[in-house]
DNA sequence: GTAGGGTTAG
């Protein structure tokens, strides 16, 4: 009585261990615990298992498997679905099909979810028949789908180009007397939209609001991008209006993914730093890449000083080093013809990458200052950094040009080489 | 355990 009791609070303090990402310490303690004669069992072994496929990898996994059985325990079907999860979020095909069939082979029954996942790995892997087979054999055997069985089968077909079969089942199961879940509703509402099945669309969401189901956080991102991607600009204003007057919570992801294609699709900047605001006032956060779109909208629409003190404010935000943003207002500054000022910029930046490297030599050339460019082509070879092909040769050209011929076949030659060495 | 993504050059 006292062994299992103790054993218990062993998985309970490794389950902890695990979640907090702290393998190391959840291995030391086992090893304490076998010392002290409490022996660990199914559960300690399945909590590792699924704690090194997240974290580490299938086949770090996988040796926790031969671990326990060489300490006398056998794995079970919790083990192998844990393994299968892994290697399908990992998209690991093959892996899930070798663990699904060593499953059977040494006569552990897989259960639902042992199905679910290969179902879910062969459509990420693109192979929709294989799934279709799988959740057949689903159905003829004596489990009983759970419903995200069905909901893993409508997300794959629609995801595979299936939509009308994904709708032709999803009405099958209906008739059947399937009740859809808010996910079920999601991810139809976003395979039709993606489909351009606008109407279809429509009468989902019409369902899902008959259905007595809420909207939630997802539905509202999803059909906001919908209409921004069909530049239904207003529409969408008018849904995320609706949304706050009937008081639905709404999440940052969802602010986040209307700033965007605000930003992005029509330089709506006015409407982008209104929904700011609101970002703030809901206690949400706006993430790096949503203020970096920001920045390069006002770069684009000219404003590059509201550019610069909008890096400034995400620096008192606290958010890091934002090469990115340094590789637009460069831009920026270059399409205004203020080539001067961002090569400045250019030499203070701390890290830079290809495309901050490509931009500023394609606007050197394009100013006819070569030699400058072919200082940075230079820097790249040595560095190891990639350039578009298009903007080596506009560089070499350009030499060649003014007339720069010995230098242009030095670079020619330097370029050769950095390609042999890779 | 299944649903909504992402930034910059040419």
């Amino acid at each position: 009585m006292v062994c299992w009791s103790s054993t218990k609070l062993l998985n309970i303090c490794i389950a902890a261990l695990c979640k907090a990402q702290k393998l190391e310490k959840a291995e030391a303690v086992l090893i304490d615990g076998i010392r002290l004669g409490v022996l660990p069992d199914v559960v300690t072994y399945n909590t590792l298992i699924h704690a090194y496929c997240c974290f580490v990898s299938i086949d770090a996994g996988y040796s926790i498997l031969n671990r326990m059985r060489e300490a006398g325990i056998n794995p079970n079907v919790i083990s192998y679905n844990s393994l299968i999860s892994g290697a399908t979020r990992k998209c690991l095909l093959s892996k899930s099909l070798d663990l699904f069939q060593e499953m059977l082979q040494i006569g552990i029954p897989p259960d639902v979810w042992s199905y679910n996942n290969l179902m879910h790995c062969l459509f990420k892997s693109g192979k929709p028949d294989e799934a279709n087979q799988v959740f057949k054999d689903l159905l003829h055997s004596n489990l009983s789908p759970h419903p995200a069985s069905i909901n893993i089968m409508i997300n794959g077909l629609c995801k595979n180009g299936y939509t009308d079969n994904a709708l032709m089942l999803y009405r099958n199961l209906q008739r059947h007397g399937f009740v859809p879940h808010i996910v079920t509703y999601n991810i139809l509402i976003d395979g039709l939209c993606k489909a351009r099945r606008l109407g279809a669309a429509r009468r989902i969401l019409k369902e899902l609001g008959e259905s007595g189901h809420k909207p939630n956080a997802i539905t509202y991102s999803t059909v906001l991008k919908c209409c921004f991607r069909y530049r239904q600009f207003e529409q969408g204003l008018d849904i995320l209006s609706e949304m706050r007057s009937k008081g639905y919570t709404f999440d940052g992801f969802g602010y986040c993914t209307a700033i965007g294609a605000l930003v992005k699709t029509e330089g709506r900047l006015d409407a982008a730093f209104e929904l700011l605001d609101e970002i703030e006032k809901e206690g949400l956060e706006c993430d790096k890449y949503t203020h970096t779109i920001i920045i390069d909208g006002l770069c684009k629409s000219g404003n590059i000083e509201g550019a610069q003190r909008h890096l400034n404010f995400m620096n008192r935000m606290g958010f890091g080093y934002n090469m990115v943003a340094f590789n637009c207002i460069i831009d920026g500054l270059c399409k205004a013809g203020y080539i001067d000022h961002a090569m400045k910029l250019f030499k203070s930046m701390e890290i830079k990458d290809s495309v901050t490297y490509t931009s500023m030599m394609y606007h050197l050339c394009k100013a006819g200052r070569f030699r400058s460019a072919s200082k940075l082509l230079l820097s790249c070879l040595k560095g190891g950094i990639d350039v578009l092909k298009s903007t080596r040769q506009a560089v070499l050209d350009g030499l060649h040009y003014k007339g720069f011929i010995s230098e242009a076949r030095k670079l020619q030659s330097k370029i050769q080489l950095a390609r042999l060495k890779r």
